[in-house]
DNA sequence: AAGTATTTTTAGATTAGTCTAAAGATTGCT
DNA sequence: AGCAATCTTTAGACTAATCTAAAAATACTT
C-alpha cells in the first residue's frame, strides 16, 4: 500500500514520461514534486524497491508496469472528481484542481465504482482529458481544433488546448463545454471565424482563435 | 492547520467529553485511538500547545471552545459525506463509515458548502446523528422511541437506536429510513407490536423491539 | 582529452508520529 | 498511613519524509 506522498510521486513520475520508454531526471522529479533532488533520490529508491519504477543510480528512472497501473488508477479517480465537483457542485472549471488533488487519494474501491455510475460513466473530465477505465485503459480517440473542421463537418467537443481561467470562463459564458454537440455552419474568409450550431439548438459565433482552442472528434 | 492525525485526536477527545466539563484520561484516548499511552502523551501536548485541548500532566486533558469548534467542523464534514454516500451513491447504511472517515479530512469549505446545498441541507446522517451546520450547532430536538408513541401520534425518524448491519438492512428491507414519516395506527397490547402507517402510504408491522430501536421527533 | 559545469547522490540533521521499557504519580485498599 | 496496583510520563529508538551541504558522477565545451 502507498501513501498519500508515494502516491503523488509516482503520478508525478508518470506524467513525465507515461509510456516509461525513457527516463525521467531526478532534477525533473524535484521541480514538479516542488521539493528538492535529494528527497527525490531517497524516494524513488524506495519506489523502486517496491516496485513502482525502475532506478539505477545517476540513469533516472522509468516507470514500472504496476507503477503505470497504480498512476492511472489515480488519475482515473482525479477526474472522476472532477467531473463531480463540476457538473453536480457546480464549480468552476479552474477551481477543481486542488480539491480533486486531495479526492484521488481517498481509498475505496466500492466508492469510485458508485461514483462513476452516479456520473453516467463520463469518459472525459471537465478539460477534456480523458478518463482511464478501471483497467487503466485511456480511450484516445483522434482529436482535432475546430479551426480545421470545414462547414457542414460537426463534432463533440472534447477538450481545449488553452485551459486558462479566462479562457474556460469565457467558454461557460457562451455555454460551451465538454461533451456539447457543435456543427460548423459557416466560415468567414476573411478572419477566420466560424458560425456555429451548438447542441442542435443555438447559434453563435467564435473566433479564429477561440476556434484553435476547442478540440473535438467525430 | 491541524494534520490528518491531529484531527483524529480532537474528534476523539470530543466524542468522549462533548462539554469539556470534566477530564479524559490518556488512557481513554489511546484506547479510542488504537495507539498507547505514551504516544497519547506526545500528542496531547502538542495540542495543548495548538490551544485545542487543555493539558496538565497526570490530570487528563478536556477540549477547549478552539478544539470543540474543529471536532464539531470534522463531524459535520463526517456527517454529510454519510449522507452523500447513502442518498446518492447507494451505499448501506453500514459501509459508510470508513470511507466517511478519510473523506471529513478533505480541506475544502467550497465544497462542503457546496455539497451542504447539493443533498438539501440535511439534518440528520444515515443513522440519525444530527449534523452540526457551519458555526458547529447541533440542532437537538427532543427524540423518543417509536415504541412510547401512542395510537394516532406521529413523528419524524431521526435515529436509530441499535446500529448493528442485520437491524439497518432489516429497516431497508421494510422501507424505514432516516427521515421517513411515521404515524402509529395500532398497537397490540399482547405482545406491544404496532401497526405503523409509513410515509402515508403504506401499512406495515413492525415488533415491539424494533419499535424500541427506531427514534422518532416531532 | 581535460577541465569546468551540472546533475545526482550521500551524509547527517529535523519533524511528526509511533513504539517499548522504565521511572514517576496517583489511587485504592486494608 | 503505608503499600500495592494502576495510570501516566519520560527516555530513547524507529520510520517516513524532508532538508542542507558536501562529495561523486556525468555531461559539456573547447
Amino acid at each position: 500500500m502507498l501513501s498519500y506522498t508515494e502516491e503523488n510521486y509516482v503520478k508525478a513520475i508518470y506524467h513525465l514520461c507515461p509510456a516509461g520508454n525513457e527516463a525521467v531526471s531526478t532534477n525533473a522529479i524535484a521541480e514538479t514534486m516542488q521539493t528538492k533532488a535529494a528527497s527525490v533520490t531517497d524516494m524513488v529508491r524506495r519506489l523502486d524497491q517496491k516496485g513502482f519504477v525502475n532506478y539505477k543510480r545517476y540513469q533516472g528512472v522509468t516507470i514500472s508496469q504496476e507503477g503505470k497501473r497504480k498512476a492511472l488508477q489515480i488519475i482515473r479517480k482525479h477526474r472522476l472528481w472532477e467531473v463531480f465537483l463540476v457538473e453536480k457542485l457546480k464549480f468552476n472549471w479552474d477551481e477543481v484542481h486542488e480539491v480533486a488533488e486531495q479526492l484521488e487519494h481517498i481509498k475505496s474501491p466500492l466508492l469510485i465504482k458508485r461514483l462513476d455510475e452516479f456520473l453516467g460513466f463520463p469518459k472525459f473530465d471537465p478539460h477534456g482529458d480523458p478518463i482511464p477505465d478501471e483497467d487503466g485503459v485511456i480511450q484516445n480517440k483522434p482529436m482535432v481544433a475546430l479551426a480545421t473542421l470545414a462547414p457542414q463537418q460537426g463534432g463533440l467537443v472534447v477538450s481545449v488546448k488553452d485551459s486558462s481561467s479566462d479562457f474556460l470562463r469565457y467558454l461557460d459564458k457562451i455555454g460551451v463545454y465538454i461533451g456539447a454537440k457543435v456543427k460548423v455552419m459557416d466560415r468567414v474568409a476573411f478572419d477566420g471565424s466560424m458560425e456555429i450550431l451548438l447542441d442542435q439548438k443555438r447559434n453563435l459565433f467564435v473566433s479564429a482563435q477561440v476556434a484553435e482552442n476547442i478540440l473535438v472528434t467525430e
